[in-house]
RNA sequence: GCCCCCGUGGCGGAAUUGGUAGACGCGCUCGACUCAAAAUCGAGUUCCGCAAGGAGUGCCGGUUCGACUCCGGCCGGGGGCACCA
């Protein structure tokens, strides 16, 4: 038996055997118990870096252990094809989007086979293969015929130099990325899916999903942002220079639906609109009325008002990101315009346009309390408006002036007349209960989601199938015409979406009336492409998106891995397709993924030249001019510092990168790449081989040794119970700590069938993380078949019990000694044991003790 | 700006969730083996101190017999913010 273990020779040998044997097909067959273990399905951007084998590798090991455990285990791997990065390599690298993809895929998939990963392979899928995105405009289409997709003006971010749309990622402090014009928003048609519709089954199912970290709920549920407060009516009081339209009535109490101008278009100006406020407690705080520079109202008055068209021209520069909108400088402009207070008729408030205001989230209009408010706070100090506190915290404070930061805090009502002295929790429900007795407002529920939007004008996504004519409007393209494919001949010579450009793809017939009509140009959100594909995996017939009966069989998901930057998103878009098709009554099932595992990044140094130029680690030594080590960051193309795995598998195996990928950090943590470290993953190898090595030459047939041991057969059995609990909460680096403790044991601890028998458990263990390493070591001591298909060992309960336990002893808190005692020694005997102790004495001074702690089998503190 | 997370030796981290802080690994030091090196093995390694002892989990304060753990306030770093995936 070799002295070393050789991975060069072995990975490649194993992995055959595990493809020529298909040990990792899932069979479905109900034989055994289902295991489904999903990592997010990478993007193929051109080589694997050491973030994928991190994130691969973790959910291998599960996999690994599942079916060790005796799982029909189902771990897939596709690829995420769609999106801009192709489009942009079309342009700079003149090749074709798909070209370019199915090259990255063919690259990606060779290198994750040389991690050793135990995937099903036949059940690989890209989401830009027809034979993928023609499902999923299928479902597209089911949702459309439910109801489900609508399409609404939408604003993006415009570039006006180039003339195109342009993603977030595409602003750069504001400017078009490639020409360099400051971006506008603009209003664009666009498809919608109504994921508000689920807005409260999204926010009720967080409740139930027990197996996500606790912070990717709370994150979505204020993403989901439910908010209880009263919508009311405000009445324009005088409009100046103009003339008030007569009209006024035609609402019937208690109807603000019929009365609702939120989104319309209007000819005229109404004499009423709608406000959302989430503190009507402060309502005799207020000292103006904001609407947004989409209200209709706004866009009613611009008609005949120079100086506000140009307002609302200038609210539109600038992109669409909410950090961009919400840390612009707040703006306002007069309308002359003044609406009534709700109470009281001889109370006018200013009216005022405002780019803070957004038409997205409730009514598109706001009542402003400044002093309670901070953003209304410094509205009204820009603008000059009056800041009357309402929420003191004590009496004494009622007119307590409110300086540079506004009052958020809790207390009771003031100068508020019949509100006076109420909580503001109070106040809340008093105030709405007399809006709705009086009919001018109600309380109400608003969400901050918002409806998902999902045309996006590119080329490399899945086209919208839908055609657009003239005559019948949007007509979904008929069933037996899917898929709509994307043509091949297209040019990215101009900017913008080359669909759009193609001079005969989009002429298609009206599948209704057989006129002249264009194809939809827009192609989905890629979004999409990721919110089915783990359906997909479990079942994948050639005619349907996925079999009813066989996927429900698999999913949910038992557990899914991925990076917490899909956290929101992802996660959240994915939830709602699921709901969505169980809805429609296509998939039986709630939420796709039952537990959720959120990882961290890998992180590596950075290396700048003189000039600022980003070198690799490499170039950085042998640079010959000065080099700035610059911080450590997340892996990027762009910073040079990924870490290209394949050169470190040749040189160290594929389990020695294993290994260290699951060693030290926490999963969910960040992991700084280190050469260092892997070096010490590769002799731990060896360590391993070495201790298998001994055994098999030694023969487990004939045990040698002075007999048993029993410390060994309790350190095994600790280290069963340990590992398997670590792997199940996949917490890796501990499951590695074990295995260093027991292969430290078994190197110090005399031949004997114990630790013959302990070896092997060792073996066993380290099997789903050092599979390669496992297989030969497996197969040296004469084992039959492949551990891979081995059973995880049984921990025997009657080892894992402790017979002593080291008790601390503590005086005031402080450790001054320690004692062995028997586990489950009584309380009394403690506290005799530690009161006996001569330290515990010597600080006493022969005072008697004031009280005396004892916590059995742990501690006794003496309290002086 | 808003939401979420993180902060422990020279470094990555552990601590049964309020009960002996620093498991395990990396690095380093000393020693063994070697002509030498690599590999391997042994001992040591939070800080101050010869020691006794003292200090110590980003900072300040609080709760508690007892706080890395809970609460309040700060500082620093990271992720997400709806067209990056």
């Amino acid at each position: 038996m070799a002295a070393r273990f050789n991975p060069l020779e072995a990975d490649a040998r194993w992995q055959k055997v595990w493809e020529e044997q298909g040990t990792f097909h899932a069979s479905g067959d109900g034989a055994r118990p289902r295991a489904y273990v999903l990592e997010m399905f990478p993007y193929p951007s051109g080589r694997i870096h050491i973030g994928h084998v991190r994130n691969y590798v973790m959910g291998d090991v599960l996999a690994r252990y599942k079916r060790m455990n005796g799982f029909d285990v189902l771990h897939p791997m596709g690829w995420d094809a769609f999106g801009m990065p192709a489009e942009n390599a079309a342009m700079e690298k003149k090749v074709h989007p798909g070209e370019w993809t199915w090259s990255n895929i063919d690259t990606m998939r060779a290198q994750l086979k040389l991690m050793g990963l135990a995937i099903d392979w036949t059940r690989e899928f890209a989401t830009c293969d027809p034979s993928y995105y023609g499902h999923e405009q299928a479902l597209f289409l089911d949702l459309y015929e439910a109801g489900l997709v609508y399409r609404k003006q939408s604003e993006v971010n415009w570039d006006p130099v180039d003339m195109t749309v342009l993603a977030n990622e595409q602003v750069i402090d504001g400017r078009g990325w490639r020409s360099g014009a400051p971006v506008e928003r603009r209003k664009l048609s666009q498809w919608f899916l109504r994921i508000t519709d689920f807005a409260e089954e999204l926010l009720d199912g967080l409740g139930r999903l027990d197996q996500w970290p606790d912070k990717v709920r709370l994150m979505q549920e204020n993403w989901i942002g439910k908010s209880q407060g009263l919508r009311f009516r405000f009445d324009l009081a005088s409009v100046e220079a103009k003339e008030r339209p007569s009209t006024g009535s035609g609402r019937t109490e208690g109807s603000l639906e019929a009365q609702s101008v939120r989104a319309e278009p209007v000819e005229a100006l109404p004499s009423s609109f709608e406000v959302f406020t989430t503190r009507p407690d402060t309502i005799f705080g207020a000292s103006f009325a904001a609407i947004s520079p989409d209200h209709p109202i706004a866009l009613v008055l611009a008609k005949d008002n120079d100086a506000l068209t140009a307002f609302i021209a200038e609210c539109k520069q600038g992109g669409t990101t909410a950090a961009e909108l919400e840390t612009a400088e707040k703006k306002g402009f007069d309308t002359g315009i003044r609406v009534i207070h709700p109470l009281d008729p001889d109370w006018s408030l200013p009216l005022y346009v405002a780019n803070f205001v957004l038409m997205d989230y409730g009514t598109g209009a706001i009542f402003g309390c400044p002093a309670h408010d901070q953003r209304d706070l410094d509205f009204a100090r820009k603008y000059g408006l009056a800041v009357t506190r309402v929420v003191a915290p004590s009496p004494e404070e009622a007119d307590e002036p409110i300086g540079d930061e506004a009052y958020s805090g809790p207390g009771r009502l003031v100068n508020s007349r019949f509100l006076d002295g109420l909580t503001a929790e109070d106040a809340i429900r008093e105030v709405i209960a007399r809006a709705e007795a009086e009919g001018w407002g109600e309380g109400t529920t608003v969400w901050r989601l918002r409806d998902w939007g999902v045309s996006r004008q590119r080329y490399w996504g899945t086209p919208i199938p839908i055609v657009h004519c003239d005559a019948c409007g949007p007509v979904a393209v008929p069933r037996d015409q899917l898929p709509v494919v994307l043509p091949e001949d297209i040019d990215f010579e101009t900017p913008g979406n080359p669909l759009d450009r193609h001079p005969t793809w989009s002429k298609v017939d009206c599948p209704d009336c057989g006129g002249a009509a264009r194809r939809e140009t827009d192609t989905l959100d890629t979004f999409v492409d990721s919110s089915w594909y783990f359906i997909r995996f479990a079942s994948q017939p050639g005619d349907a998106p996925f079999g009813r009966a066989e996927a429900e069989r698999w999913l949910p998901v038992d557990q899914y891995i991925g990076g917490v930057e899909h956290a929101i998103l992802h996660l959240l878009y994915a939830r709602f397709w699921t709901r969505a098709l169980r809805r429609i009554g296509k998939l039986d099932v709630e939420e796709p993924f039952r537990g959720l595992f959120t990882q961290g990044m890998v992180t590596h140094v950075t290396f700048q030249d003189a000039d600022g130029k980003w070198l690799t680690p490499e170039e950085a030594e042998s640079h010959s001019g000065p080099v700035t080590r610059g911080r450590i960051e997340k892996m990027s193309k762009s910073k040079r510092n990924t870490v290209d795995p394949e050169p470190i598998v040749d040189q160290y195996g594929a389990d020695a990168v294993r290994w260290f990928m699951l060693s030290d950090s926490p999963p969910e943590r960040d992991l700084e790449w280190s050469e260092a470290g892997i070096q010490g993953s590769w002799r731990f190898v060896q360590r391993i081989w070495r201790l298998a090595a001994e055994e098999a030459e030694r023969g487990t047939s004939t045990w040698l040794g002075d007999g048993e041991d029993p410390a060994v057969d309790r350190k095994a059995h600790r280290t069963i119970a340990a590992v398997g609990a670590n792997i199940e909460s996949l917490a890796f680096n501990k499951a590695v700590a074990n295995l260093y403790e027991l292969t430290n044991a078994l190197e110090k601890a005399p031949a004997s069938p114990s630790r013959s028998r302990a070896v092997e458990i060792l073996i066993r263990l380290a099997a789903p993380m050092v599979p390669h390493l496992a297989e030969e070591a497996w197969a040296a001591m004469g084992r039959e078949g492949l551990i891979a298909r081995a059973e995880w060992p049984a921990a025997d309960p009657a080892l894992l019990v402790e017979e002593e336990v080291t008790i601390a002893v503590q005086v005031n808190g402080k450790l001054r000694d320690t004692l062995t005692a028997p586990k489950g020694a009584a309380r009394e005997a403690l506290e005799e044991m530690a009161l006996a102790s001569e330290k515990v004495a010597r600080i006493l001074e022969g005072k008697a003790p004031r009280k005396v702690i004892v916590v059995p089998d742990r501690l006794v503190n003496v309290v002086s």
